[in-house]
DNA sequence: ATGTGC
């Protein structure tokens, strides 16, 4: 690996020109400080300077300080496309769509919930279900099932699982346009339609954090998103739209697969299968993915209404007092059309994001009133150990990495090499004695989530702090953890 | 990530 050829930007860019291989048609940039660019894997080096090479991509083919190598594009990934020359990937945006995070404030403190916080983890445990192939409590027909995925958390708002607040504070209020149910299979509905209020395995988790008084690093910041007590309660969930998504996803990567010799597209890695945007299948993939991304706003709110559901049991109060609120909601892995100013011009490009949140400056329309003036909440998840962190959005993203910053800490190790470390019920007591509790259906796996199967977080966060793609806010502790 | 893979 020529390594020597990147050149460092400032101190957290690292830029890897057009000469590094042939085909690059933009230079790639790293995002990371110097004390982890080693450490990034060359596989990830090279799916970012292929994702480089693709037609139609603008300025820079981008990797954040938690980049790992994921299927075509690497996980932390962002590429901008022009609309004319460039290609929709699903490789670029994830298998499980819209992958993303819910962050809930509430009025309580650790003090308040310590006493039943065993109850507590019981009953999350029983009212969201979790692990590969759960199902969820809601029995949907075919009718309700393209409502979702047509018209995403408006209809929790009309069928009483979301308040007014809620929908106000999720990415796209939780609805994006063009989703049309009648380019998704049969298969994939079928997938999904008993997965609705589901968190799923892997990453994915439901998780009761601390807001540290001593690591509220802007409080006027953290006031406006509704955190304004020491050691105040937060409540993330990490999921996405689970095997819907997924099929969706496999799906098109079959039909572009099936056409890609009429596009003639000059693709490096068979795992960058892409369309044209402007392609009549290019078009339908981009409606499947806004019904997937859809249904993964309704999953992440209907688990929001079960975590309602199970605090107001354990603790016998009223949802005013409990003040469970959405601080916010990001997707993870997505691709929109956003404007940009390139060489001097606006121009609407398709910002695939795929493990990278957007992190939008102040001003912006897209961000909810009540935050405008102050930019985008940006969740960072991290490990079960380590905790997330809550970033704001900045104007230098809007002009360096087409809005976005960073989703998480980042693996730094294979779910096979962390299992080989420790065992689950080992690491489940070790996490225990460290106060955090850990419930979950596959044990077997849980060392695969591991603190030392990540990156630190703080690095990382670090990195695109200095950089100022996205500022620093606040950070949580983990005390309950459920992982599928 | 995923009714986890040839």
């Amino acid at each position: 690996m020529k390594r020597n050829k990147f050149i460092q930007i400032t101190e957290n860019i690292w830029e890897i020109p057009t000469d590094f291989k042939p085909g690059m048609r933009v230079p790639a940039r790293v995002l990371s400080s110097g004390e982890l660019i080693d450490g990034i894997d060359d596989r990830v080096i090279d799916q970012i300077t292929n994702v480089a090479c693709l037609p139609g991509i603008r300025r820079y083919a981008l990797c954040m300080p938690d980049g790992h190598v994921g299927y075509g594009f690497p996980i932390g990934g962002v590429a901008a496309f022009s609309v004319d020359e460039g290609i929709i990937s699903p490789g670029g945006i994830g298998f499980d769509i819209n992958c993303g995070i819910r962050l809930l404030r509430t009025n309580l403190t650790y003090d308040e919930i310590k006493p039943k916080q065993e109850q507590l983890l019981d009953e999350l445990f029983r009212t969201v279900p979790s692990g590969v192939g759960s199902s969820g409590y809601l029995k949907l027909n075919n009718d309700q099932f393209r409502q979702i995925m047509q018209q995403g958390v408006n209809w929790c708002r009309e069928n009483g699982y979301a308040g007014y607040h809620d929908v106000e504070h999720i990415e796209n209020r939780g609805c994006l346009e063009n989703a049309d149910a009648s380019v998704v299979s049969k298969k994939a509905i079928s997938r999904g339609i008993n997965q609705m209020g589901t968190l799923g395995s892997g990453n994915h988790y439901l998780e009761v954090e601390i807001a540290d008084p001593k690591n509220i690093y802007d409080k006027a910041t953290a006031r406006r998103f509704g955190i304004n007590l020491d050691n105040q309660v937060m409540v993330s969930v990490h999921c996405g739209s689970r095997g819907f998504g997924h099929q969706i996803a496999t799906d098109y990567l079959q039909v572009f697969d099936k056409y890609s010799k009429q596009y003639g597209l000059d693709v490096r890695d068979r795992e960058l299968m892409s369309a044209p945007i402007k392609s009549e299948e290019g078009k339908r993939y981009f409606q499947a993915m806004a019904c997937a991304a859809n249904a993964a706003f309704v999953n992440r709110q209907l688990i929001v209404h079960g975590i309602r559901k199970a605090f107001r049991k354990i603790f016998s109060a009223s949802e005013a007092d409990l003040g469970i609120e959405t601080v916010y909601d990001v997707a993870h892995n997505i691709a929109k059309f956003e404007e940009y100013e390139i060489d001097g011009r606006r121009e609407t490009l398709l910002v695939h994001r795929k493990g990278a949140t957007r992190s939008f400056g102040p001003g912006r329309a897209e961000i909810p009133e009540d935050y405008r003036d102050v930019g985008q909440p940006v969740i960072v998840g991290g490990s079960m150990e380590s905790g997330s962190a809550l970033l704001c959005g900045t104007t230098v993203a809007d002009h360096e990495t087409f809005g976005s910053s960073l989703h998480g800490a980042g693996r730094t190790m294979s779910r096979m090499k962390a299992k080989k470390i420790m065992r689950g019920d080992a690491l489940q007591d070790k996490l225990r004695q460290k106060g955090i509790l850990v419930k979950t259906g596959y044990i077997r796996g849980l060392a695969e989530e591991a603190g030392y199967a990540y990156k630190n977080i703080d690095m990382v966060v670090d990195a695109v702090d200095n950089i100022g793609i996205s500022r620093k806010v606040a950070r949580f502790y983990p005390i309950l953890n459920i992982k599928g």
